[in-house]
DNA sequence: TATGAATGAGCATTCATTCAT
DNA sequence: TATGAATGAATGCTCATTCAT
């Protein structure tokens, strides 16, 4: 029906097509309210032939996740490129995890939040390599923060943990308990992220 | 079938194991990846008898939270009544908060990490009164302690909701995450805790 | 539940009760969607206790057929000993007929108008003995009237059937579709009174 | 598991086969007690297949009214065109009207005779254009014979409705009370209309 | 007499997926 | 490469009814 006139289009790939339609679809109604019948009438071709680009509905979805960890891991390695003072670097790098959460809310949630589903064979998504980059970024900056005296003189990667689950604390919450009556976002995560700093300083 | 053999286990309320039969399901899978068909062969009960203890779903569901938030409840009311300082009340408070998450991951994540979709009409699950009054033990001890000059001068509210989510993050994180590196959970716990009250004491 | 504060009202016959209740509500919403809880609901006793009194949903229907016959009947008698001229007493049995079922749309609607299945093995419900009653005092005016010359020399039996199914057509459609452009309905029951009359006379 | 032996049977449209089995089981069953399972098990292919043809229940039952009511409409206006004399019209068309509700008996119960079920949100079935133009030939030819002088010089809306409510009650009689002693109903379908052509006649 | 507990069968609909072409 | 046709499995939920008490 309305594949038939479809619009010629600058047509990309149509593997990127598939993944760009469907990120837009999981992004604004998670992975489980995205049917494949949906992503197919965005990209106005049949549902099958997505099947002819990816295995399965869950391929799919890991291939977007792979990207949006990798937007992530470049956020911070531009903030750590830009600044090299440790305590802004943490800064603003604490900010940027909680913002970028906030932004692909339902991936951030399948990776971070997903318990262990058996259900299907596939494995617990995994941040992949990107996401433990990411991790590195943060282990690096506190490490440098205290040889320089500047954070605490404790064990970094317990420092680095401390602050990662803080991070994720509001990030997740601020996610799942949209009812909560939550004071002002923008209040909430400047606070958070003063908390952090304060917390961990010398 | 397999109901007519079912095991004339010690029975307690069939209300009781339904809900307990739920809560693991709806950890494992998340809320909408648990059918009431699941459930019901969980218990090995006709899903038409939960229905008999519960209008719907939702309702179900809404059970679990009202547990969860009691049993939390009733061990901050302790540590409450037995400590006055603001600061020893909410670094005990902060642990017993993130233990608990621990010795119940099942009740803890149903509630707090719950995947919940706006695919039906009802409203997300809200802890309901025994969580409002949790948070309200939290709102005290903070908004006592700034009144003592112990803790920033910040709005009660505004620190209240940042240290819940620093305590959400490590206590949801440690139970989701198990293949994660962890330090030792006890360091970590208390590193946590120590960066909460240094995060937000004057 | 709502059964416990059951109001102990003036209470006939629970079988009574029963009957009251299920008219109502086959009424309102029609054979197929009335269970049978609902009924229970009503009266405020368990679905089972309806079991007791009706051997299944189609027996109790069929009770609610009886009840509304001998109401007919006692209008329909009441006529008949006032008048002896067959015409007139025609012509007010035919309106009496029709402002009955206007007065109790109710019983009438579910009597005439319901629909029937043969899903299960139950006959259709029959008005009963004093629908036949009815039906005779119809079919002796008009064997009346035919012997005396004043209608029609036909059959009375077909004559008798004939003025039935006029009276039950003005009946039942204004009753059921109250939204249609209907004229006045008294002038439209003195037409169809007429058209009866003149149609059957001699 | 019987659909895969499905005899290649002289394949018409499916569209076509599912309508010609849905309106044989709504025929027999009434719409409520017809289910999708049913007339997909009829047709032999799965439930799913129907709905790759119609929206939903709903639209299938209304695609065979729409048929059904166009039918009427056909033979009213065949009627209408091969006579003149409106006395003959009346007669011929009260006769097709009868004979057309027997012939689709639940497709007329549901209606002209159905009760107001808010059970469905879909609106009460309509005959739609088809029949409001159905009712427009028994309202033109009651009209022309009042102008002709062979009809009574009453309002022609008025007797048309009087026609009509009458044509209805023999109709919906002999279609919901199948049990009743009815005469031949040939001739008591000749009964009635000689009565209606009487009782409007001048 | 009345009930609480329980169930098997059924409902309309949606989904991810497969297969022949 | 792309699709139209089709499906098995699943969903939450309601129903009339039975049974033991």
């Amino acid at each position: 029906m309305g594949s038939r006139e479809r619009r010629s289009r600058e047509k990309q790939s149509l593997r990127q097509e598939i993944l760009d339609a469907a990120r837009q679809l999981f992004l604004e109604n998670g992975y489980d309210n995205v049917s494949m019948r949906q992503i197919a009438e965005k990209i106005e071709y049949s549902p099958t032939t997505i099947y002819l680009y990816f295995k399965d509905k869950h391929e799919l979805f890991h291939g977007i996740c792979q990207e949006t960890f990798q937007k992530l891991e470049s956020e911070l390695a531009a903030i750590a490129k830009e600044h090299t003072d440790p305590v802004r670097c943490m800064r603003l790098g604490a900010e940027a995890y909680i913002r970028f959460g906030l932004r692909y809310p339902h991936h951030y949630q399948v990776v971070f939040a997903a318990t262990h589903t058996h259900k299907h064979d596939y494995p617990i998504p995994r941040p992949g390599e990107a996401g433990d980059r990411s991790f590195r970024y943060l282990l690096d900056t506190i490490s440098e923060g205290v040889l320089q005296g500047k954070f605490r003189d404790s064990d970094p990667m317990v420092l680095s943990q401390t602050v990662w689950t803080a991070m994720h604390g509001v990030t997740s919450l601020l996610i799942s308990k949209k009812d909560f009556p939550w004071v002002d976002s923008d209040v909430l995560i400047e606070s958070v992220v003063e908390m952090i700093i304060r917390g961990i300083s010398a």
